[in-house]
DNA sequence: ATAGATGCAAATGTTTTGCAGGAAA
DNA sequence: TTTCCTGCAAAACATTTGCATCTAT
C-alpha cells in the first residue's frame, strides 16, 4: 500500500508525543497521499467514507491538524474560502487558475530575496509569507476566447 | 464634514446605477474614510452604533461591498480570518505584523514584473495576485527580545 | 486500567439571505 | 407610489468544541 515512509514518519511522530496510532489515522494519512493534491478537510472526507462511512469529518479536520505538526502536510488558503492541504515539501508559491481551480507551484530566489530587502526596508523581520497570482490558465484562457455560443 | 470627493464618487455611482442616497450609506462612507486603515465589517459597526445605536450591522456589511463595487474601498483577506476594508488607491501589497497586528504598505516594480515572467513561463494570464509578508514589526521584535517578566 | 481518540451534536465566528416594514425617488 | 433600503432574525459555511463512548497502550 505504499507511503512506507510517511507512514513510518507518522508512527515516530505519535509515539515521541505519546499520541496513539489509530486506524483512522492511518486511512487519512493514505487518503491525503493519495491525492497528490491541494485538497480540504471536507473533499478528503467525502472521499473516504465512500469506503469508509463509518468515519467522522471531525477525525479528518483533527488529522489533518495533526499531520501539519507531524510536518506531513502544509495548511494553504487560497482565495477561494476553505484551507487546502498539500503534501509538505520545499517552500514555494503558487499560481491558481480562477476559472478551473487548477494550482501550479513555483519559485523564485529573486523575489525571495527582493521581499527580504523590502522586509529590512521597514523594519520587519519575516516569518512566512503568501504569494499567489490569480489567473487564467492555457487552457482556460482558450476557452473564453471562443464565441459565448461554444461555452459550456 | 469633509470627505468631499469621495462623497461626490459615491453620489455619482448611487445615480448611475438608480441606487438610492440614505443616511446609512453616507454615515458608513464617513466612517470608513475617518479610520484611514485595515477596517473590518464589524469593527466598523461597532464605531458607528456608539453614535448612531438604530444602525444594523448588515447594513454595514452590505454597504462595504457597495464601496468596493462604486471603486472606494477594496477588500483585503490576510491569514487572521475576517475581511479587512483599505481606501482604494494604488496598486501595492502590504506587510503585517503578528504581533501587534500594524499593516504596512509596500510596492516593488521588480517582483511585479518577475510575476508576469513566471506567469508566462507557466502559460497563465494574471488577472490579480496577493502578495502579503508576516512577522514582527521593529517594535515587537523588541518586545519579545526582553525578559519574559517584562512581557504583558 | 488509563490516557487518549472518536463521532455525534451543538457551538462558533463571519457573512449572507428572506422578508416585512420604511424611506428615497 | 413604486422601487429600493433597512434591520431583524434566521440560514449558511467551514471549522471547532463538549461530551459520552470506545480503543490503543
Amino acid at each position: 500500500m505504499a507511503h512506507e515512509p510517511q507512514r513510518r514518519a507518522l508512527a515516530r511522530y505519535l509515539e515521541e508525543h505519546n499520541l496513539k496510532h489509530t486506524r483512522q489515522r492511518e486511512l487519512i494519512l493514505d487518503a491525503f497521499l493519495d491525492v497528490q493534491g491541494h485538497i480540504t478537510s471536507d473533499d478528503l472526507y467525502q472521499r473516504i467514507r465512500e469506503t469508509e462511512p463509518q468515519i467522522g469529518y471531525t477525525t479528518v479536520y483533527r488529522t489533518m491538524k495533526l499531520l501539519c505538526e507531524a510536518g506531513l502536510a502544509a495548511e494553504r488558503h487560497f482565495d477561494e474560502g476553505s484551507t487546502r492541504y498539500e503534501i509538505a515539501h520545499d517552500h514555494h508559491d503558487h499560481l491558481v487558475c480562477t476559472r478551473c481551480g487548477t494550482i501550479v507551484e513555483f519559485e523564485c530566489e529573486m523575489i525571495e530575496k527582493t521581499q527580504e530587502e523590502i522586509a529590512k526596508r521597514y523594519g520587519f523581520q519575516i516569518l512566512r509569507h503568501r504569494h499567489e497570482l490569480y489567473g487564467l490558465c492555457e487552457k482556460c484562457q482558450g476557452v473564453l476566447k471562443r464565441p459565448p455560443s461554444e461555452l459550456a
